[in-house]
DNA sequence: TCGTGACACGAGCGATCGCTCGCATACCAT
DNA sequence: ATGGTATGCGAGCGATCGCTCGTGTCACGA
């Protein structure tokens, strides 16, 4: 029951926003009645964390997957795939990611996600002390920079829609990664 | 009076957010009566859409006036002082920069600003074009990313306040847009 | 001085929201 | 069969929303 809750808000948050989103309109998909819906849930608000949360963590897990077999990799091919392992994720649920990331409000719901990327951050920044030859930078300064590049490109990338060939898309990214990274040709 | 509304409307964006800015505090904040409102706009959604265009049409005077004089400069200094004039821009109204990217139901709102990014981004793509010695790259796909990934970096270095100074996130920035525009180096 | 029109007022309308609560129903132990 | 319990139901509450409209006020031309 719970379940089918969920996935009625997952529904309804898709198909008309969360603006739209009434509990009235939750239980009428879900097929109950909205009074069913506090048995289970403390309010709307509780509801549309839970549908989030999911949302978050299947992502989180997948980014987590894609790394530990894409860190794998040898030299420059983890960039490669990692760019490509995160852009499979975020188009795994392409119209959830539009809700998520622009309609919404506060930034309470967005805290898993800031979670996430905080952790990765911190993963690359590691990642970056201990490769050396890089250029003289603060490891946690390209970390953010790199990590939120990709991150939002490839956002904007799955959400706009430009008319750039996957592949192509993928490797500029990497290359724009890359590139930052290799020592300084005067 | 439309200018007190209009400013009234700004502060209680700012201050209440988006959701709560509801028609009546407005009015009280511009010190008139409610029905007022509807002697000078059609509806809220008129007024927001007003302020938002103020808004935009301040940004995109903003960044023109700003590249018209850094496009002056020579070689890499256009990049440096490029991404420095749109931090300036961005940083003017923060708070309000906060509001139209993350509270704004509906992209209707942002239809001025994406009206920006187009332009500036045809603006890149030729110049890129008439630089003859870049990668071999499709000047539309490198300009859409290196647009992309200016604006998205700056957006967020303004509202999330990383712990990076201005002068280190302005020049690791212009070394990312320009290190990747350099030619393969196999 | 007085009639008039424009402007501002604010109580309140209809709609919609999140949410409640008394009731019907179904299931199970006794 | 019967009493108890848990569960789903749905009309409707109180609050709030965007918005209207009858009323009062005041400056100005005749």
């Amino acid at each position: 029951m719970v379940e089918r809750i969920l996935e009625a808000a997952h529904e309804v948050l898709l198909a008309e926003g969360h603006d739209a989103a009434s509990t009235n309109r939750i239980a009428r998909r879900a097929g109950i009645s909205p009074g069913s819906l506090y048995q289970y849930f403390d309010g709307k608000e509780a509801i549309v964390d839970a549908v989030v949360a999911r949302y978050s963590d299947d992502l989180a897990a997948r980014v987590a997957a894609a790394f530990t077999t894409s860190l794998g990799a040898h030299g420059e091919a983890v960039a490669h795939d990692s760019v490509a392992a995160l852009l499979a994720a975020l188009e795994a649920d392409a119209e959830m990611l539009r809700v998520v990331t622009e309609q919404l409000p506060s930034a309470h719901h967005r805290e898993r996600l800031v979670a996430l990327r905080d952790q990765v951050t911190q993963l690359v920044s590691t990642y970056l002390a201990a490769q050396r030859p890089t250029r003289a930078v603060d490891p946690e300064t390209a970390a953010w920079l790199l990590v939120r590049t990709v991150e939002q490109l490839t956002v904007r990338y799955v959400l706009d829609a430009p008319s750039i060939a996957r592949e192509v898309f993928v490797s500029e990214l990497t290359h724009l990664v890359l590139a930052h990274l290799e020592p300084r040709r005067t």
